[in-house]
DNA sequence: AGCACGCCGACT
DNA sequence: GTCGGCGTGCTC
């Protein structure tokens, strides 16, 4: 027989596929199945990929044994995570594992067990720890480790113990549980909890288990163990009972301008694949759309999977499609627990939830039948993942899998993203809009507040008197209203007070960051650097002022403005787990509270009827972010967090405070006026060359060495350069220049950024380059990370 | 990422 | 003398 050679992907930085030799015996594995295999000096789950032929003056190690019966990622997953791998420069063994069942996701650990022979070879030190044939104990370990010279490593290389890798599988726990091998997990439980309850196999609920007389904290145990999982109506009550605002969508009746869209849309769904973007007003019942076509779909024995940006926005969704569709529609996200999240996957897989709703990692989940993909708020950057590779962005992943799929997808928004809108009107995608809320509902009214003539002089400049007189109305009036605050502001602009200019850099349009221990002014994107002010170039002014900081102070001065509040503040550390921000939310929406302050948490998807009035407390701080998208940004988040003011009966009302009054962002979003904004904008970026006019590919170094991250963003962009010169990819290199956030845990850090039109062949080229000389041949002490199509420029 | 190898400073 | 610090280099 000939020699069968295969591609592995093994987890870890090193982003190439290693090729690995296939005994005669075995069975031709499927694309993505685990495999254990022997790597360096140890054995390694890794993945397999494909067939491949390999150089031939290198030693090939033999596979040891495939894991899983069958794959658990199918032909079209299994195509999505090559295509994120190769286009969002990640190791495919990073990305396969994303697919992979929640169970199965942590990194497998072999069992340590004592050899057979062990008692011979043995030192009289262990002796009597030694027990031939079973697993190395707890107990034992620690004894090992205190009481003797031997540590687990080298009893390991000795031979006296013995790794065992064990099968782990993604079946149901009952399965597993009515197996015989695993009965002893069972046994043990309970005769460790000195407990005679008998194992069952159906599913209870809580109280059912507590009257059959389980006390909850063995439930609890059992549960953490995986011994018992949740029963489905359990998960669904929790679900619901998370949710607060109005449920109950069944009666609604799309208005004539929903049902078109929903009528477009589905014409075009039995033609394949066909990206469709819905812009909406906010208010104007998007998520009614994305409910009447799940209708159609699943009437047709199709799935439908919906992302949004955020975890915490999936229980709103939930709420909704419960209220269509029952027990028919799930959530799955990392907040869950273990056997949650096993008990959704398990239940998407088999085809018991056709209707799967979840953030980003939701994209990998085993929907049946897959019908479309939406992707509600498709503007929103939390769908760009940006710490632990794969950094892949979640809208653009999702058109990916429905090409692969061959069926549409839908994004929608009420202030497109600029590369999706250029893709509608270039006619790359279909755009379907709905302009008005349905019933008597209206948009609210905006009114843009001039900080420079109105604030508040002294302790409480951060307000000005219309928003504080508007406050005190809406509360007297026992409406409820809404503070924003955008609380992330660590580049730090220096600001004319009077006429409230900001320091721009020339060459890329984006704000400044003041430096205090040089008193400079710095560009972050192409490094250009200039002296700080010391009056303003514009007014001539000396009233300087540094923004971006203070903003904490607000909070604590709002009770003293508004005795007759009651305040509840809703921000990432208010909320910290997963049930806090709806609690949070639950006080405003039942009345007990009547003020909500909080940061950008408050812009997305809240339904709070009560609130009719919102105060933007600054929109100049991200407008005056150093980041190309800042206007988008600003735009989206005034439209978003406007969308919060009068979704009910009475007329809603916002105010934005800005020294800018003038700037064409501000003026755009107070006349709720995305075209004109897109307009304007979309001709900036097409003069700076932004995206979408080109892709950006961010190349970050980090090290705790400033010299020497200094030295290697230099060598590495000197070497890329003469590399993209060769090789003619269009690409043009920026900077490096330190990062906004220059020094973070210890690390210097620089950013290189990259414009190309050619995104697959940079990449390859870099992939290349990664392959012949190992981590570009900088040195091992610079950590260098490398983001495609950032969102985070920080 | 791990993990081993290897070459220099504080200890029994 | 050696134990152990972490710089460097390798993994089919």
């Amino acid at each position: 027989m000939k020699e069968r050679l295969v591609d592995i992907a093994i987890s870890g930085p090193l982003r190439r596929t290693f090729t690995y030799r296939l005994r005669d015996s075995m069975e031709t594995p499927l694309p993505g199945q685990r495999v254990l295999v022997p790597f360096g000096r140890k054995n390694t789950v890794g993945f397999y990929l494909g067939p491949t032929t390999a150089p031939k003056e290198m030693e090939i190690k033999e596979a040891i044994r495939f894991f899983d019966e069958s794959t658990y990622v199918s032909k079209e997953l299994f195509q999505l995570c090559r295509w994120i791998a190769d286009y969002y420069f990640a190791n495919p063994a990073d990305v396969l594992t994303s697919a992979l069942a929640p169970s199965l996701k942590k990194q497998e650990r072999p069992h340590l067990v004592w050899s057979t022979s062990s008692h011979e070879l043995a030192s009289p030190e262990i002796a009597a720890l030694v027990k031939p044939g079973k697993r190395l104990s707890a107990a034992a370990r620690k004894s090992i480790e205190r009481n003797t010279r031997f540590t687990i490593r080298n009893l390991i290389g000795k031979g006296i113990l013995v790794e065992e890798w064990q099968l782990s599988d993604a079946r149901p726990r009952t399965e597993q549980i009515a197996s015989a091998g695993n009965l002893g997990s069972w046994q043990s439980f309970f005769s460790r909890r000195k407990t005679n309850l008998a194992p069952f196999d159906g599913s209870r609920t809580n109280d059912e288990l507590k009257a059959a007389g389980w006390k909850p904290d063995v439930i609890a145990a059992a549960r953490e163990r995986g011994i018992l999982t949740f029963a489905d109506r359990e998960v669904n009550q929790r679900a619901s009972k998370s949710v607060t605002g109005r449920v109950g969508a069944v009666d609604i009746s799309p208005t004539d301008e929903q049902q078109a869209v929903c009528d477009a849309f589905l014409a075009e769904a039995d033609r394949g694949f066909s990206t469709h973007l819905l812009h909406g007003v906010t208010g104007s019942g998007k998520t009614l759309v994305y409910c009447r076509i799940t209708q159609t779909m699943v009437a047709q024995g199709k799935g439908v999977l919906i992302l949004t940006p955020e975890i915490a926005l999936t229980a709103t969704a939930l709420a909704w499609f419960r209220g269509f569709f029952g027990d028919a529609a799930t959530v799955i996200h990392s907040a869950m627990t273990d056997s949650e999240r096993m008990d959704s996957w398990l239940g998407i897989r088999s085809g018991k939830y056709p209707i799967v709703i979840g953030p980003r990692s939701a994209l990998f989940a085993p929907v049946c039948n897959l019908g479309c993909i939406i992707v509600d708020e498709e503007h929103d950057g939390s769908y760009k993942q940006n710490d632990p590779s794969p950094r892949f962005h979640g809208r653009d992943a999702a058109i990916m899998r429905s090409k692969i799929h061959g069926i549409p997808v839908l994004l929608g928004s009420a202030s497109p993203s600029l590369e999706s809108y250029r893709n509608a009107t270039a006619g790359r995608y279909r755009l379907h809009k709905l302009t008005k809320r349905p019933g008597n509902a209206v948009l609210p009214t905006i009114r843009v507040v001039d900080m420079r003539t109105e604030r508040v002089e002294g302790e409480m400049k951060q307000f000005s008197l219309p928003v504080i007189q508007a406050v005190r109305e809406t509360l007297d009036r026992k409406e409820q209203a809404i503070v924003f605050l955008n609380r992330r502001g660590y580049a730090i602009q220096l600001a004319c007070e009077e006429c409230g200019e900001i320091a721009t850099c020339r060459n890329c349009k984006i704000a400044l960051t003041f430096h205090k221990s040089s008193k400079r002014l710095q560009c972050h994107y192409c490094g250009h650097s200039e002296r700080g002010w010391i009056d303003c170039p514009k007014c001539q002014s000396h009233r300087l002022i540094l923004s971006g900081s203070g903003t904490q102070k607000i909070e604590e001065q709002l009770p003293a403005l508004f005795p007759s509040a009651r305040v509840a503040r809703l921000d990432s550390d208010s909320a910290g787990g997963r049930d806090k921000a709806h609690a949070i939310i639950g006080r405003i929406a039942s009345g007990e509270c009547n003020l909500l302050v909080g940061t950008q948490m408050v812009t997305k998807g809240l339904d709070l009827p009560a609130v009719t009035l919102v105060a933007v407390l600054s929109a100049d701080q991200s407008l005056n972010m150093p980041d190309f998208r800042a206007a988008e940004r600003t735009f989206a988040r005034l439209v978003q967090v406007a969308g919060r003011s009068g979704r009910a009966e009475r007329r809603g009302e916002v105010l934005i405070q800005t020294y800018n009054p003038s700037a064409a962002v501000i003026e755009a979003a107070a006349a709720q006026d995305f075209e004109s904004f897109y307009r304007m904008e979309i001709a900036s970026r097409e003069a700076l060359h932004y995206p979408p006019f080109s892709r950006l590919i961010r190349i970050v170094f980090e090290d705790p060495d400033e010299k020497r991250v200094v030295s290697s963003g230099r060598a590495f962009a000197d070497s890329l350069s003469s590399r993209v010169e060769k090789s003619r990819v269009p690409a043009t290199l920026i900077g490096p220049a330190p990062c906004p956030m220059s020094f973070v845990r210890g690390r210097h850090r620089r950013n290189l950024f990259v414009k190309t039109s050619r995104i697959v062949e940079f990449t390859k080229l870099l992939t290349e380059w990664e392959n012949q000389t190992s981590r570009f041949g900088m040195p091992s002490a610079t950590k260098i990370v490398v983001d495609v199509d950032p969102d985070d420029m920080m």
